[in-house]
DNA sequence: GTCTATATACGGATAGAC
DNA sequence: GTCTATCCGTATATAGAC
């Protein structure tokens, strides 16, 4: 009787209102979401939500980490990996990105307007995560600098043209849709051009 | 005694509640602004809010349209000038935002973030604030293409690259500095050089 | 125009029945 | 575990004095 709850997978109401949750916190931020909206969304009682999590902080927490997560540790294993060369580090991570942020369109203005209004509670976290010590594609980027075979601009600006080309666009994609006339699917087959693409272009910014 | 008022400028009550509203709005979003927030910052009664504005929707509603017209409609002189040529144009673009965005780093995301969650009601506005008719900046890309002189991929991946470039790396600061370290200071110095090294990445990616 | 005091509504959280 | 009913703090908005 009491070990046959623990077997339950993603069936369970509290699983049921963290989906919920997850959904509503994503679209109408923190403090714009109500727990009157998460508990109609997840078809359960409002106060179910008091039950399951404590309170309406708490919840939000728990999915904010799990987003951090998602967003930091899974290219861990990615940027370390000593068998890949840097430029198939970059078109790995390119690619590894962009199918996350068509299945999550959403997820990169949620993260980092919450973050930029709660800074302290969540970057701390964020760098948790990060883990410490060197990355294998930073020495890799030092032994190309080092070879004379990049150029001398602060390699800074590759890493935040690499980002910004690949997240951007979903950030910005309601109003560029909204302006080009652009509908979904066209636009999410632009992303996946854009897979091959952005690679090519951080190559061609790198060459000296 | 009537005509008096109509004078002054920048230093009227009503004013100042618009300039500690746009702060407090561009911090914490407008969920997490409590009218008493507004009222405080600008140093008057909670009440004065409702007189000069009715409603902080109301109010909320006039900065708005203000940083949507920043954004936008500052440009259209610039995109729409025949005397310069599209590489220039493209230059006083990047160094345009940058300038912009140095002084307002908060902007982008608020103001994506508050479109995203509103769009019935934001994109509309920005809409009309476009402007119809042909962009010369286009016109100038299709004779490039005409001739040739351009790559065949889609236009649009070099105007999302452009605003990429320029925009996230405000959008993304606060995390890109807490993880590389870095201070204020060097980062707008960083954004500086980008005036220059922008325009020369998009030109590369132009070159068939 | 600007303030104090207050009405009114809303949202998070809990008590308690089932 | 799940529901109904309700408490209570907080936030917007307004009435009315000065």
């Amino acid at each position: 009787m009491q070990n046959k709850q623990e077997i339950e997978i993603n069936t369970s109401t509290e699983e049921k209102i963290k989906d919920a949750a997850r959904r509503v916190f994503m679209k109408k931020g923190y403090a714009a979401t109500r727990t009157r909206d998460i508990a109609e969304e997840s078809g359960f009682n409002l106060s179910l939500i008091n039950y399951y999590f404590r309170s309406k902080e708490k919840l939000f927490d728990i999915i904010m980490l799990e987003h951090i997560k998602m967003f930091a540790s899974s290219i861990f294993g990615l940027v370390n990996d000593p068998t890949t060369s840097l430029y198939e580090k970059i078109e790995l991570l390119v690619s590894h990105y962009i199918d996350m942020l068509i299945e999550n369109p959403d997820l990169p203005i949620f993260v980092l307007n919450e973050i930029k209004e709660n800074p302290e509670a969540l970057i701390g976290r964020l760098a948790l995560d990060g883990r410490q010590g060197p990355v294998y594609l930073v020495k890799q980027w030092q032994e190309l600098a080092m070879a004379g075979k990049v150029p001398t601009i602060n390699p800074a600006h590759f890493l935040l043209n690499l980002m910004s080309m690949t997240v951007f666009p979903f950030i910005g994609g309601p109003i560029f849709r909204n302006r080009t006339g652009m509908d979904m699917a066209t636009f999410n087959a632009m992303m996946e051009e854009r897979k091959k693409l952005i690679p090519m272009w951080i190559k061609g910014m790198m060459a000296v």
